[in-house]
DNA sequence: TTAGTATATAGGCATATGCTTATATACGCA
DNA sequence: TGCGTATATAAGCATATGCCTATATACTAA
């Protein structure tokens, strides 16, 4: 059962690595609740665009979160057919929310993802 | 209790970026089961004493390894008191066990710890 | 088609990281 | 005491990382 879902150190030093930047877990963690477009992480991270982007693409290069095009944006979430995608859950599970973070968006008028 | 047991994202995204290094998570995963001394890991990872040194050094300062010194020898072990210990646990147990470095070691007679 | 918005990519820069060699410190034992 | 072994620290270096600005691309809507 835990051989079945071993994922070599490999895989899993990546993943941590990536997890192991302030700003990329949180937009994990927020990922965990509710999908994200890169406009609302500016908003959030009060952070350029260009980071944004650069952050996610890293996650999405490992195929840690996947993107949907939905109308001008491009919405992100959780991989879950990633093969760490159990892994992440399961640290990501041990981390406060981050719902903060939407109520702030959604006063401001910046929420755009609907879920 | 998901909240009891809740770590800061701050806190956690600096563990994951010491886990994030191949080097460090394989130590931590043999850690896991088995003490070790910097020698072994020397022996282990065919890298310079000071690397393992510097490597140890990290871990230890954020608190996640504990040492202990046992005559000439410093035996280092996860650290059970640190307040990240479940998320490393947790990480850690879906990992691949590293007993063949535990078992190259003893075949080379290089061995040092007894537990 | 054109303007506006969202996102990606390129290039540059300051800092962090991981490794090395050289050296210092600590302990065990003759 | 003095030597051998184990570990830590210092300094230097090459590469990686994370941020920025400037610019390119993609989509929407007038």
């Amino acid at each position: 059962m835990l051989a079945q879902d071993a994922v070599s150190i490999e895989k899993a030093s990546a993943v941590l690595k990536l997890m192991g930047d302030k700003t990329r877990l949180t937009m994990l963690r927020i990922l965990a609740d509710h999908d994200c477009c890169v406009c609302e992480f500016v908003e959030i991270f009060q952070m350029s665009q260009p980071s944004v982007s650069q952050h996610v693409r890293k996650m999405k290069d490992i195929g840690m979160i996947k993107e949907q095009r939905r109308g001008q944006w491009i919405v992100y979430s959780l991989n879950e057919k990633f093969d760490g995608y159990s892994m992440i859950q399961s640290i990501l599970k041990q981390l406060p929310d981050q719902d903060h973070h939407l109520e702030e968006l959604i006063q401001k008028g910046k929420r755009v993802s609907c879920n």
